[in-house]
DNA sequence: TCCTGGACATTTTA
DNA sequence: CTAAAATGTCCAGG
């Protein structure tokens, strides 16, 4: 078990804009572009020297993984942020559900949500999906997530796993609109599930190699960095856990290149 | 033993 | 060549 305590921060966010000095920053943002790209530079910088000491990272790393892992909120901070969540999110239903694999059209074992800057879609398996406005919520957890990583993120894909029987099957998020020098920041709220990474070449019956699976337990409050090349040598998926009963909501932030098209 | 769930490999095209 | 799905087989543990 990873035992850690994540840093105090005020949990009074959401309803007052004035208290948070980066939530005021990031309003700048829509006014001058120039200024906002110095500002968020050296809150990038003040805020990887004000976190190094502080935040206890935990690194994992294999062979072509590399992976941080932290709990990024405390218990009360996680229980309201699920809870605001549940609120605000919008799942999408219909076609924009369904995903392709092997030439079949199925509904995804989970709920599905994109929000992100405008403009932006995002496609996997043969299906697009058009990012909504962020949420306030979403703009907050983006803005810490940022704030904890120095990295910033333009995209998240939300999935909600309504108990162990919603999961994910193994994949590499390898699409070309990502951008590859920017890790991928997953963080769980809710009911916490095993995720699995296993190498691309230890897979299969004739498999060259033989490489150990890594096997993470991702906590409520948790967030986990997927650094490059993980998402080149490594699958990973949320295998079915029968005995979890309660829902895990997880939002991937990415950042997607605008002209990097297929 | 029986039952369940987990770890895989397989599938061959809405 | 790949595949964000479901399904079947095998096996360990209770």
């Amino acid at each position: 078990m990873f035992v850690s305590r994540s840093r105090k921060r005020s949990i009074d966010w959401a309803t007052s804009e004035q208290k948070d000095p980066f939530r005021k920053k990031i309003k700048d943002e829509e006014c001058n572009q120039e200024m906002v790209k110095e500002a968020m530079k050296q809150e990038e910088d003040s805020n990887l020297i004000e976190f190094l000491q502080p935040f206890p990272w935990q690194k994992i790393e294999a062979e072509g993984l590399d992976c941080d892992y932290a709990l990024l909120f405390s218990k009360e901070e996680a229980d309201h942020l699920y809870t605001k969540l549940e609120e605000e999110v919008v799942y999408l239903t219909g076609d924009e559900t369904k995903v392709k694999v092997f030439g079949k059209v199925f509904n995804v074992p989970r709920k599905l949500a994109t929000y992100g800057d405008t403009g932006l879609s995002y496609t996997y398996s043969g299906v697009s999906h058009q990012a909504s406005q962020w949420t306030p919520t979403l703009k907050y957890i983006r803005d810490v997530v940022t704030k904890a990583t120095g990295k910033t993120f333009n995209f998240v894909l939300i999935n909600r796993y309504k108990n162990g029987q919603d999961q994910m099957g193994e994949h590499r998020d390898d699409e070309r609109e990502l951008d590859p020098l920017c890790p991928i920041a997953s963080l769980s709220l809710g009911a916490a599930r095993d995720f699995v990474f296993r190498h691309q070449e230890a897979r299969g019956k004739r498999s060259r190699r033989q490489i150990k699976p890594v096997k993470l337990e991702l906590a409520h409050g948790s967030l986990l960095l997927m650094n490059s090349p993980t998402n080149t040598y490594w699958y990973h998926s949320l295998p079915a856990r029968k005995r979890v009963l309660t829902p895990r909501i997880n939002l991937t932030f990415r950042h997607i290149l605008q002209d990097g098209k297929k």
